[in-house]
RNA sequence: UGGGGAGUCGCCAAGUUGGUUAAGGCACCGGAUUUUGAUUCCGGCAUUCGAAGGUUCGAAUCCUUCUUCCCCAGCCA
């Protein structure tokens, strides 16, 4: 299992200082949400929304759609809006942005809310669930959609949305105003609520925000906040046919939970100045407080040789290059889980890769690396051979077999040690016997002496080859007297050290070798990204395993000692027969005769 | 100049109100420990801040010009 998230700080004490940790410690310095309640003015229709929480304090939000799995890239945003939250004393609000029926579904709602969880995160707070839907705001928005045509601020436009686009201009020229901006109040009312009431078609109507058609910014020439869309809602069911836009809808609710700061990335700097007219109208209206909340822009995350656009991930599971949104080899945070990758993996990697608001590629070893770092504090250590060579003890007393103790964690002793069964057949890594060594090998070769790992000292003499003079055994003898002690004591020096397992007693266990899906670091750069994939990215072998981690459970998390991290499959494995898969490999600075 | 952003060591990233030798992490290179060629531990690692000018006793931080990259024309979010 992997730690539990760290305990709330009083402070951002300690934390890497970055822009967004400053502009809200000056916040909180100014005093602005001194003597604040929260935005929705009481006795208005917003002050039904967001109650009881302390406004004193700061408040983030992470707000995805619900129409896909979580990726790495919100790992980043949830890590950040989690954390600012946690260690400024504020709370951070899980909210569905679920304002687009089409394409969301519960199904959705169910894994996004497991994973954040499972990333270490929750979303109480001052003794509340800040658990929300942008869809229990249907009736305030429409409310509010009607009053900015009181206003003279929205309309009913008829066009369809081909001359929609026409009107809006480029980015060099300025839109023209559509033929319906100058409806009567009484007019746009009707028409409203008559798409309200499911009168129109799809299509058929939409209402704009009365702005600018000639700003340079596309965002403001008159955008639609509302669509006709006839179709069943997952959580609204057919109470609703018309659904507001996210730019309408995301700065009100972020108003109404009192939302401090509203973190989202850069491509949405250009929507700020609709986002702050939005609320800036609804405040001079009466409906909301001031302070507003505010939007801040930060770079989102670029990781080498992954995708993380949803349509390029929906495209690997349909067409099956991976077997599904949890495969262990996607940038799915569901997939990495099962992958093996923990969650404090990835709050250390968003610590570490920082945030800003400039462009920048993240190396995809630098996961990795933060993985390993999690890992070997947190993985006890197992014995498995990937790539077996039988090796014959010669001396070893026919038929015989012994105990040999190994340490759960060479640097925990507290972690106690667990036994391994000892006999004259091994298996041993292919990689570990060079009949001919290169430079700098000191692992077993003839002559040569090397420790079987908490086992003994042996010493070898030869080996046996098939016709195609390919190596099918090696003969050594063992030193009876060289056996590791409990404590640790040896009296042999050796620098080879290498790790076996008993062949009678192994369990053969399948595991699946994990690597990078894409093959280069920037997958669809040259070509189609489908020709990027890693043809090797998985290579499903039958290893042998010591004895001891056939009682693995789903879901735990070993280091098999010399190869890397490993995971037992939550999916596949069986009560008494786990599957392991690789998460990451240990580094390895030994080169030469390898790859 | 349609508008909005960003360019500090191989990869991230502090620095931002001008003031000693430009944080830190990762990577990398040495060296020490080591029953994982792992871990850990020490030490090294930008006379330079996209470029060129300018202001100043003094600039990554101010001014000017130039340059490169990213985002925006959904009734998606």
């Amino acid at each position: 299992m992997s730690a539990p998230p760290k305990p709330p700080e009083s402070g951002a004490e300690g934390q890497v200082h970055n822009f967004i940790r400053h502009w809200i410690e000056d916040d909180l310095a100014s005093g602005k949400y001194a003597g604040r309640h929260w935005s929705g003015k009481p006795g208005t229709a917003a002050a039904q929304a967001g109650a009881g929480v302390d406004p004193a304090k700061i408040r983030s939000r992470f707000p995805p759609e619900p129409n896909g799995y979580l990726h790495f890239g919100h790992a980043k945003s949830i890590c950040l809006n989690f954390g600012v939250a946690r260690d400024f004393g504020g709370v951070c609000h899980m909210r569905f942005d679920d304002t687009n029926p089409v394409k969301e579904d519960q199904e959705y709602v169910d894994t996004i809310l497991e994973t954040v969880q499972w990333l270490g995160f929750n979303w109480d707070g001052f003794g509340t669930h800040h658990l929300y839907y942008a869809s229990d705001y249907f009736d305030l928005l429409y409310g509010f959609a009607e009053l900015f045509i009181e206003k003279g601020l929205a309309y009913v436009d008829s066009q369809s949305a081909e001359e929609m686009r026409a009107a809006r201009g480029t980015l060099k020229d300025p839109g023209k105003a559509s033929p319906f901006r100058n409806r009567s109040a009484a007019e746009n009312i009707t028409l409203l609520r008559e798409m309200r009431d499911g009168k129109h078609a799809d299509g058929a109507h939409v209402l704009r925000l009365k702005i600018d058609m000639a700003s340079p910014n596309i965002n403001m020439r008159d955008p639609a906040i509302y669509r006709i869309r006839h179709a069943e809602h997952h959580r609204t069911g057919a109470k609703w046919c018309v659904y507001p836009l996210y730019d309408y809808t995301h700065c009100i609710s972020d108003a109404l939970e009192n939302i401090s700061h509203s973190l989202c990335t850069l491509e949405f700097e250009d929507h700020r100045p609709l986002y702050e007219w939005v609320l800036g109208r609804l405040a001079e209206f009466g409906q909301l407080q001031v302070p507003l909340p505010q939007q801040i822009e930060f770079a989102r995350l670029n990781l080498t040789y992954v995708v993380l656009s949803k349509r390029k991930l929906i495209q690997l599971v349909d067409e099956k290059h991976v077997s599904g949104w949890d495969d262990p080899r996607m940038p799915t945070l569901v997939g990495a889980r099962r992958r093996g990758y923990t969650a404090a993996g990835f709050r250390l990697f968003t610590e570490r890769i920082g945030v800003s608001k400039a462009d920048s590629w993240i190396d995809y070893s630098t996961l990795e690396e933060c993985m390993r770092e999690d890992l070997n504090e947190t993985a006890p250590r197992r014995v498995a051979v990937l790539d077996p060579l039988k090796l014959i003890i010669d001396n070893y007393p026919a038929g015989g077999e012994e105990e040999c103790h190994a340490p759960n964690h060479p640097q925990k002793p507290d972690w106690g040690m667990r036994v391994n069964p000892f006999s004259g057949e091994l298996w041993i890594e292919r990689e570990d016997f060079m009949e001919v060594p290169s430079k700098g090998y000191f692992r077993l070769f003839p002559g040569n002496k090397v420790r079987l790992r908490y086992g003994f000292v042996i010493e070898c003499i030869g080996c046996d080859k098939d016709a195609d003079g390919k190596v099918t055994a090696v003969h050594c003898n063992y030193f009876a007297d060289s056996k590791s002690g409990t404590d640790g004591s040896n009296n042999y020096k050796v620098k080879g050290n290498i790790h076996w397992v008993s062949a009678r007693h192994a369990y053969a266990a399948e595991v699946r070798m994990y690597d990078r899906l894409f093959k280069t670091p920037h997958p669809g750069a040259e070509h189609d990204f489908l020709e990027d994939i890693n043809p090797d990215s998985v290579k499903v072998i039958t290893a042998y395993v010591e004895p001891s981690a056939k009682l693995a459970k789903p879901d735990e998390h070993f280091q098999f000692e010399r190869h890397g991290y490993f995971i037992a499959d939550r999916v596949d494995s069986q009560p008494g027969a786990p599957k392991f898969n690789r998460a990451v490999s240990l580094k390895d600075s030994w080169a030469p005769p390898k790859k």
